[in-house]
DNA sequence: TTCCAAATGAAAGGGTTTTTCAATTGGCCG
DNA sequence: CGGCCAATTGAAAAACCCTTTCATTTGGAA
């Protein structure tokens, strides 16, 4: 996955294979602080100017996905599955991934309904996990 | 739909009507500033700190639904259909309702597959309306 | 009318995100 | 290998947005 950041040109920095892990090692939804501080323990000299724009980097990058929960509106989880959503764990905040199936029909219906063309969408789920219900 | 206000036991202020009109109004996209800037043209004596406890009002109460667009991620639409979700035009910035039926299957097969209990759903589709095509 | 809990808003507080810009650095090239 | 330079970084400041506080006002019941 580093890799891919090479691939589209971009310099592989100690700061961003720090953000890069945090966001790879654990599958709970992270804010931009939380990123922040445990990336400094990989990287000491990180700031939090470079977290914003690395994850915003790569989320353009599709390695991770911006959640929009309850729990404030800006948070991070790594994308495994390409082109998926997030169901996230209200109790502990764990993330899981699930295709993007099934819902061409309910789009395709409401853009006929509407006139409206459809560019993109915006799905979350929210629940409990095994663990926590 | 003032009514709505009196029926919960809310006040009916001044205020509260004020913002109530501007929501009705519009079939746009509004953020908290811009409520507050049309509020004021029919209720001179508004204040920010009154329109934002007002929107969070009117959505318990089901009459508006926030908005986590693109365009920033706290807007506010009126809520036309119930249990219902809003597909905004990103170039007018125009919102229609749909209703949320499709769902049910994709949200019990993940959740089916992730042995997470899924509690609730955030579903937005953005794109572009007749006249803006 | 009188009365009071509910409602309001100015001001202050607080946290988050962006901008700026001088310093640093990854990686290409000779 | 160095040298070079555009890309990258981060400290500081600015901008932004939202919430809290609390003295004052007010809707509506009695
Ligand atoms: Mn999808
Ligand atoms: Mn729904
Ligand atoms: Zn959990
Ligand atoms: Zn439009």
């Amino acid at each position: 996955m580093a890799q891919g950041l090479r691939a589209h040109g971009y310099k592989l920095t100690a700061q961003r294979l720090a953000v890069l892990q945090v966001m790879q090692e654990g599958n709970e939804l992270l804010t931009p602080a939380e990123v922040l501080d445990r990336g400094r323990k990989i990287h000491s000299r990180l700031g939090m100017t470079t977290v914003y724009r690395t994850l915003e980097l790569l989320r353009e990058l599709g390695f991770v996905r911006r959640v929009h929960g309850a729990e404030g509106c800006r948070a991070y989880a790594q994308a495994r599955e390409q082109d998926g959503h997030h169901l996230v764990c209200q109790a502990c905040r764990r993330v899981v991934d699930f295709p993007c199936s099934g819902l061409n029909e309910l789009i395709e219906q409401t853009a006929r309904r509407t006139g409206f063309s459809v560019e993109s969408h915006l799905l979350e789920l929210a629940g409990l996990c095994p663990a926590c219900q």
